[in-house]
DNA sequence: TACCTTTGTGTAACCCGTTACACATATTTT
DNA sequence: AAAATATGTGTAACGGGTTACACAAAGGTA
């Protein structure tokens, strides 16, 4: 059925060898063979078998990456510049949602190892270090930090966080509140420890101003709205992620309070759904579709053996400020630029 | 490094042969050598290398999933459908982001075929059916059909056309535009059809009220900012997706159009996001994870051998009403319910 | 000229499972 | 009791590549 070395030797009166070293570039081989063998290859359309490979060399070409759940906006990205930069290299990249259970990333673990699958990008925040290494496979954290063994690709969330609470001051908010992440997620304590780093040097803070929003944008709409009742005064909210901004915005209009003026969101990630909504969203930007490409050259790196230039690899954030926390609401918006 | 079946086999005193039968529950095992093998499994954790067994089997338990961009809305949810599916029933999943370009998309089937990937399930409207023919490999169709003889999985997009143009109406629109995805793609087309079916027995319908917007918010807005500078009769618009209709939604608000009350808008497919902006967005919603498992099972069946029921698989859309096709603004929200 | 190195190619072992086939023993069937 | 069938297990070929090793011929060096 499907043309073998075999074939294109016989085709071409040589040994598979001989076939093996023109199909790989390796070995000596002389011009003419290589051109009788070249031939061969064209005339049977020979594709070299990548079980066959992998069996004897124990690499698939294929890494993987697990992510908690693809339908999280942040994630979309995140997977395109990995896959991107990896098809690019011959790699073909299996996908992994996780759910944030450990057992899952085991599972995954243990059907990608079984398949010499040559590497792994780790979004998580629930697995151990010890997993990993018993696993002796190459791994590269991105988004969320493992161990300072392996190699890290995020940004500055506590800066991050410092920025946007800034950013609200600078505004002219006097009240801000935050809407804090999941407490096991690191990125989410960094960017709290941020907003502290700024707020609590301000004698009006109060414990209330901080608030729970597990990254999900109806728990955010909830608890604002539940803030906001007990606390009037606030006029600036620094959401932990932008779709938990997106959640004290519908929280907002639901009370009738205007954004921008008179309370001012700003939210986290830069994800796409920032540009797409009414008033657009101000955010810390990531740069993702960067960290997401650069995390997987280093997991090639890594792969073929050659050394990783940094561990921990921090990635600047961007502020963008949009209509969410201008005090006039006239910026100009990519509507507006366009015309 | 990794043990062998011939590890497992010296450990427990017997062939291989007979710890390969003891693993895949075949043949004739005794009981008692069946213990003596598990423990030996147990003992020395082993694992059967996926790789070698497809050298034999000519299978991976591996499948592809070709759509045009994970970062599309859209797909995230089509993807974790086939995923959580395929990881229950053995398989794993190897994305592939096509940029609807022909190019891509053969380079992937290239590369999935050399890999033995067992099947594959293509969202795509520039495949050749006879390159699929080609690569003579199991494939489905989902979201958009390809050939007749290839098992599609799509909704009604006609008749869900019909029903967002008719929602226009019952809700009292007078004079209803629509928001047309790009040239290619037949659901485009069909979702103008439906709208066409409707609107043509209307006697003030204009061509001017049937717009172009690429399935992207950018363009759409644009669009919309442009036909509703020019005809401000305007009550009603349907889009073609709901990234189209978040456009429109931005366009309204720029030119301070109050939606629902001066202008309704709907969209179709029925993602995330459309319960994300304020006012929330009606749309035609497709059941995309359904469908998704759906089309995995099938692809399944395809790949063991057995009959597919049906080889063309149509949904039903449904009509989800929110705030903005309400022409008061007070129907219950997510938050409301939640309160 | 004798010896060494480089070039060129083939044979066969190897990667690690699966299974056809052979063979032996146990259980039924007639 | 003989024949037929079911049960249990091992040997070795096979899948389709890669490469160590052997060997031969050509080119270079002293």
């Amino acid at each position: 059925m499907m043309t073998t070395i075999k074939d294109v030797a016989q085709e071409a009166s040589v040994s598979v060898a001989t076939v093996s070293r023109v199909i790989n570039s390796n070995g000596y081989v002389n011009e003419d063979t290589r051109k009788k063998v070249e031939a061969a290859v064209e005339k049977l359309n020979y594709k070299p078998n990548s079980v066959a490979r992998s069996l004897f060399k124990k690499e698939s070409k294929t890494i993987g990456i697990i992510v908690p759940d693809i339908k999280n906006p942040y994630f979309p990205e995140l997977v395109r510049g990995v896959e991107d930069y990896l098809i690019e290299k011959g790699f073909t990249t299996i996908l992994c949602n996780s759910d944030e259970d450990p057992e899952k990333e085991q599972l995954y673990l243990d059907v990608m190892k079984q398949k010499y699958v040559d590497g792994v990008i780790i979004v998580s925040n629930t697995i151990e270090p010890s997993v990993i290494n018993e696993y002796d496979m190459p791994v590269v954290a991105l988004d969320r930090s493992i161990h300072k063994d392996v190699p890290t690709f995020i940004i500055n969330n506590r800066e991050g966080g410092r920025k946007a609470t800034n950013h609200l001051l600078d505004i002219g908010c006097q009240r801000i509140a935050h809407i804090k992440g999941p407490e096991l997620i690191e990125n989410a304590e960094e960017r709290y420890l941020g907003y502290m780093d700024v707020i609590k040097q301000q004698d009006w803070f109060h414990e209330d101003y901080v608030i729970w929003g597990n990254y999900d944008q109806k728990e955010s709409a909830r608890a604002t709205m539940a803030l906001l009742e007990k606390h009037p005064e606030i006029d600036g909210i620094f959401a932990g992620n932008d779709v938990m901004a997106l959640g004290a915005l519908k929280a907002a209009d639901y009370l009738n309070i205007k954004v921008p003026q008179e309370l001012a969101i700003i939210g986290f990630d830069g994800v796409d759904l920032t540009e797409m909504t009414a008033p657009e969203l101000s955010t810390i930007s990531q740069p993702i579709y960067q960290m997401s490409t650069h995390a997987a050259e280093a997991l090639i790196d890594l792969i073929e053996g050659r050394p990783i230039k940094h561990q921990e690899n921090i990635f600047p954030s961007t502020l963008i400020q949009r209509q969410s926390t201008n005090s006039v609401k006239e910026n100009v918006t990519w509507l507006q630029k366009s015309l």
